[in-house]
DNA sequence: CTTGACTTTAAAGTTAACTTTAAGGTTATA
DNA sequence: TATAACCTTAAAGTTAACTTTAAAGTCAAG
């Protein structure tokens, strides 16, 4: 079975545009083509590009994704490049949740001060903290131009 | 206390560059300079930019921080909006963490697989369906060109 | 055999968040 | 007072991953 690009996109929930892109990027080796030079996808390049959205969701850039398709087509000789290409970008995910974590309890702690002054007498607090600020900053700027 | 640009970008790790950027698009409202136009910072611009590094880390972009900052400068009455976009913000890390963690998923059942093909027979399978693959291309490539 | 819906390409445009460059003032200090 | 080490701006450049555009060729259906 084969199919346009037009179907493929659709089927992948991908633009014509994009697909072309990564072919022209070179993550599609070895697509064919008509005498028109039309492309014809056959389930082999759909799963590439399946793999492809798989990679991308993972953080992995265009450049990478081609790489390790390189190495995938040059066979299971690459095998154990290809698994330290995954592992390293498992350890880029690991990190990623890290920070995603980190900046959630930043967050969170200024949602929570927030909260408190939303909520309670602290409100009232908070009121005269800024003014004394503003008011501080007045005082600096007639500092300055004296 | 007051500090240069160059100072600054010391203490936060960032380059004066940025920081110009940063007053460029609105977040350090306010600013003062001397009379020969260097910029002045105090404390309070130096927290505002802690609060700027992160909020960046938590994924917002610089226009929400400027509207964030925007709404400080309003005073308490805007403390409900700012909670409301804290809130957003900390469910788009939500989203995100879970984005990760099934990206993780992903990746883990190829290294998964891979491996299973770097430490066992199946390596030999892998080979064998691969060469498949090829084939069966070979022959779809016939075909057409007949 | 016409026509509307495809397909192709190259090249330019888009976006965010900076970075770099160039040209020129300012300041601290020896 | 010379000069190195700052500071200023506007404007252009960078990067990734597309998207858009324009001009032109191909295909399928009636």
């Amino acid at each position: 079975m084969s199919y346009t690009i037009n179907q493929v996109a659709k089927m992948l929930g991908i633009t014509t545009a994009t697909i072309r892109y990564y072919d022209k990027e070179g993550l599609l080796p070895n697509l064919e083509r008509r005498e028109s030079g039309y492309r014809i996808f056959y389930d082999y390049e759909i799963e590439t590009l399946k793999f492809i959205q798989i990679f991308k969701r993972a953080g992995m850039q265009i450049q990478e994704i081609k790489q390790y398709i390189n190495l995938f087509m040059e066979g299971e000789i690459t095998l154990e490049d290809r698994q330290k290409m995954l592992l390293t970008q498992k350890e880029n995910l690991v990190k990623r949740r890290q920070e995603i974590e980190e900046s959630m309890k930043e967050l969170d702690s200024i949602i929570e001060f927030n909260q408190s002054a939303l909520t309670s007498d602290a409100e009232k607090q908070l009121r005269d903290s800024a003014r004394e600020l503003i008011k501080r900053k007045e005082e600096e700027k007639n500092e300055i131009s004296d």
